[in-house]
DNA sequence: GAATATACGGAGTCGTCACTCCGTTAGGCA
DNA sequence: TGCCTAACGGAGTGACGACTCCGTATATTC
């Protein structure tokens, strides 16, 4: 692969990001091009698909919150941990909405590779603060991620106040204490 | 108005709440049409812009919200008719997606109108719950409704599991406790 | 049972967007 | 440095969806 195709491949997905955080799934494909510098030729050429664009942004997306989960494994303190996770993945752009919206149901098998790689670093992350009795133990992770992604959602509506997903978030974590 | 008018304006409202709900605002006009049994001319002339359809079809909903809300507050035990209030407004069609996520801004007077009459319901509902002592004093209807805009979201993801949908929906019920 | 205005149907228009094609450009190797 | 092929750019294509227009049909009124 020669070195311009692999840096545009880069800016591509790092536009798309954004052009998707902006705009959800419906954002162009052409206004990803102009993001990036690049012609719309070379951005299908890279993804032939736009599916296969938002694909990949997704898998991006995933790998870094795996790597963040596994980071956070080695903290002590588990309940922290978990929280501090949970807040990454509900807090930022709104990019997440379409990007947690696969949390559920991956296609791509990149995807499902990605996806299940997150979710077992979630897993093993939801499992100590469990033993440490600070999450109730009829917690599944899917259960969890319905949580996030329902905060990550309803969260990325501009005229929300910041306030008020803090305190949403803070229900959440109450409930998600033991009885 | 003419009695057949009247007629389809029903059918109409009634057939996008249907489409709205399996496609979500991307549904098309054309769909909602067919589903209703008219021409597409009738659809735009009862409803001059796609806007507006969506706008009516919120404010129909609105209402029912706000009748049931309104029914609710008669009963004796506030946290039970708040419960079922928030089951109300997460369950059903995935419509609420794009109905609840008007909660937050509305647009037209109509809608506007709507929309403050169902958070006057709900505040009250809410209130008589805090007052019963079972609800955290420091959630604000906002609050509430970021939570139930959170759980609708993500919840009209047709994979989930309705007992996962059930648990999410017991951990927030759990969250908004008093502590 | 006409007369008439109101309402209907759906083919047609315009704009947008995903995706293609090919002439042009420029990495990288000899 | 020059060749050659990988990679680029962006006008062009086809499909689709919102919205218009007008000839036809039917509720209503006398």
């Amino acid at each position: 692969m020669r070195a311009d195709a692999q840096a545009n491949r880069e800016r591509i997905l790092s536009a798309a990001e954004q052009v998707f955080a902006d705009a959800g799934a419906d954002g162009s494909t052409e206004a990803v091009a102009l993001r990036a510098g690049v012609g719309i030729g070379t951005v299908f050429r890279h993804f032939p698909t736009k599916q296969e664009l938002i694909e990949a942004t997704v898998v991006r997306h995933f790998e870094q919150l795996t790597a963040h989960a596994r980071d956070l494994n080695a903290r002590s303190d588990a309940a922290a941990a978990l929280r501090e996770l949970i807040e990454t993945m509900v807090g930022g752009t709104a990019t997440k909405i379409m990007l947690l919206g696969l949390l559920g149901d991956p296609t791509t098998d990149a995807v499902v590779r990605a996806s299940r790689e997150l979710r077992s670093a979630v897993r093993s992350l939801l499992r100590k603060a469990q033993q440490a009795g600070a999450v109730r133990s009829d917690v599944s992770v899917d259960d969890l991620y319905l949580l996030v992604r329902g905060l990550a959602l309803a969260g990325s509506q501009r005229s929300t106040k910041a306030s008020t997903r803090r305190k949403a978030l803070d229900v959440v974590l109450a409930g998600l204490a033991p009885r």
